[in-house]
RNA sequence: GCGGAAAUAGCUCAGUUGGUAGAGCACGACCUUGCCAAGGUCGGGGUCGCGAGUUCGAGUCUCGUUUUCCGCUCCA
């Protein structure tokens, strides 16, 4: 099976099985927006609390909150958020190729640095030793059109975007005779803007309404909540401010099942230091965070550093943790130090003072900031692509196993009654109300034992509990692995404890 | 947003030159078996994605539309 088909039996797996389902489907679905089944959000719940575990109980200095989706809409333009979300977006109609209309004037300056960049190796060869390049660009007369040239669309560029004029933008395409690089020709369409930030109004509608946005990302929550909690909770840097919530993008395209959708959830965590410290925090939350994502037992091969060449705008350092998905490597986490950014542009947005007295050294400063951000969708889809195996078996069948770790599995284990009769169904609800109190159970009487067994196989149970005619003699069931399929004769009363010991989420964080 | 493909039962699919919608699996009840998915009997479930058009008659032909998948484009 390609990894391309495999994909498609992975979202029909999880569908079929209730861990995902397209939204809004008996209405013709909503495109990239997906429901959590009854499976799926238990799955999604233990990588939520397996993080928010590792990261408050784990760290003395980090302290978690939890902050609106709607926020004062000047955070947006403090974030960087309303200018830099906006791409200008540009189709050529031969080659239906789509740009950002800027980058492709950029290439356009770049081509004509590239020429006198030539025209000063031509210098360079004529004049020899007492060539003088500064003087050169001056005066070469290819040199001075090609500049003037640069100056004057640079210009018009910044003033366009400035102004937002997308006619503007077009126009400088067409003054430049900016050709598609595929098509080579210039039959452009219009400019269109795609803000990336979803907007509602607040308040009456009528007179001046307010527009507001649905966060695109969950960070600002913290920062504009950072002096409040390093107040109240007597905060000393280092420290960290994390937050799980939802957040919204209004992708172009969303795609690829949960791995790319509108409305989606991250993790994140901002933690605070003091500025010059922020590349050895930036390595050591690198390893942290790659320890974290080892420890699930998904194999250390499938991860992956890849360091960013261009950054964004508010950073000075930033990789990503990239997972082997079915469609290769690709962003998982990201962690990136932001500087003091966000913190100084709030301070200078909203005009309060955002500073950190060090009691030791006496000085006050905007604490730096190195953040990590990780989709909880996508650690779910790591996950499920991860986990879900068609293995063949002895007998020449096959079998559908989703090996999910068991700390993170939705249903720990299931009781089975080996025949609806003489008493097996109601030995095997004692045991049900026995572990229902700790651990997620299911009951299954349906069918023969075989294919219970690959039900609970599908949905990745660890456990599975048969209860027979001995199990009312002397009090043993069998416990069958779910990895394994072998089974193991073991005392009722000692169920708990041995399911404890595999699936419990501390077992897990002890490790870290 | 552009191009290509697809849409029939919960799932996988069949459905002839246009003539009253089928199978297997799944689901429910009962009987039987009892440790790795297929026993028997009976039963429930579909305005064939949606909307028009052609026709005496459309799952089938035409147009539109929606959604999904693939490829581009974008991705803090």
């Amino acid at each position: 099976m390609t990894q391309e088909e495999l994909f498609k039996v992975l979202v029909a797996h999880c569908k079929e099985y209730g861990f995902i389902f397209p939204s809004s489907e008996i209405y013709d679905g909503l495109a990239a927006v997906y429901d959590y089944g009854q499976m799926g959000v238990e799955l999604k719940n233990n990588i939520k609390n397996y993080w928010w575990g590792a990261m408050t109980r784990l760290h003395e200095n980090i302290v978690g909150i939890d902050s609106c989706i709607f926020m004062h809409p000047k955070i947006w333009e403090a974030s960087g958020h309303v200018g830099a979300f906006n791409d200008p977006l540009i189709d050529n109609k031969d080659s239906k190729k789509r740009y950002r209309a800027d980058v492709l004037i950029e290439d356009y300056i770049a081509k004509l640095e590239e020429k006198n960049n030539k025209e000063v190796e031509k210098g360079r060869k004529k004049f020899g030793e007492a060539f003088d390049e500064a003087k050169f660009r001056e005066t070469n007369p290819n040199c001075v059109r090609n500049n003037a040239k640069i100056a004057e669309v640079r210009k018009r560029m910044a003033d366009a975007l400035n102004a937002n004029d997308l006619k503007e933008l077009r126009q400088i395409i067409i003054d430049c005779e900016i050709a598609c690089p595929i098509s080579g020709t210039k039959n452009w369409t219009e400019v269109r803007q795609f803000n990336l930030m979803f907007s509602t109004q607040l308040g009456s509608v009528g007179e001046e309404a307010n527009t507001i946005y649905l966060r695109p990302e969950t960070a600002q929550g913290i920062f504009v909540n950072y002096l409040n909690v390093q107040k109240t909770g007597r905060m000393k840097i280092p420290f960290g401010i994390a937050q799980i919530g939802k957040a919204f993008r209004n992708e172009i395209v969303a795609r690829q099942f949960i791995f790319r959708m509108r409305e989606f959830e991250q993790m994140e965590m901002q933690f605070f230091i003091k500025p010059g410290t922020e590349l050895d925090w930036f390595a050591q939350w690198k390893k942290n965070r790659m320890a974290w994502h080892v420890n699930i037992g998904m194999g250390a091969e499938n991860y992956r550093f890849h360091d960013h060449d261009k950054l964004a705008h508010y950073a000075n350092a930033a990789t990503d943790i990239e997972f082997n998905f079915p469609f290769g490597f690709k962003e998982l986490e990201g962690i990136h130090s932001r500087t003091d950014f966000d913190l100084g542009n709030h301070q200078k947005f909203s005009g309060k003072k955002i500073q950190y007295f060090d009691p030791e050294s006496g000085e006050s400063y905007t604490p730096y900031v190195v953040e990590t951000s990780i989709g909880v969708d996508r650690m779910v889809l790591a996950v499920l692509s991860h986990s879900l195996k068609e293995e063949a078996l002895e007998n020449g069948e096959t079998r559908v196993v989703m090996s999910i770790p068991a700390p993170l599995a939705p249903v720990k284990a299931a009781v089975l009654p080996l025949v609806k009769k003489d008493g097996l169904p109601e030995l095997a609800q004692k045991i049900m109300d026995m572990l229902k109190f700790d651990f997620n159970c299911q009951y299954d009487e349906k069918d023969s034992i075989g294919k219970r067994y690959r039900r609970q196989d599908a949905i990745g149970t660890p456990f599975c509990i048969t209860v027979d005619h001995d199990s009312i003699e002397n009090g043993t069931v069998t416990l069958r692995y779910r990895d394994s399929m072998e089974q193991d004769r073991v005392k009722i009363e000692d169920l708990p404890g041995l399911i404890h010991q595999q699936v419990d989420l501390g077992v897990l964080l002890r490790k870290l």
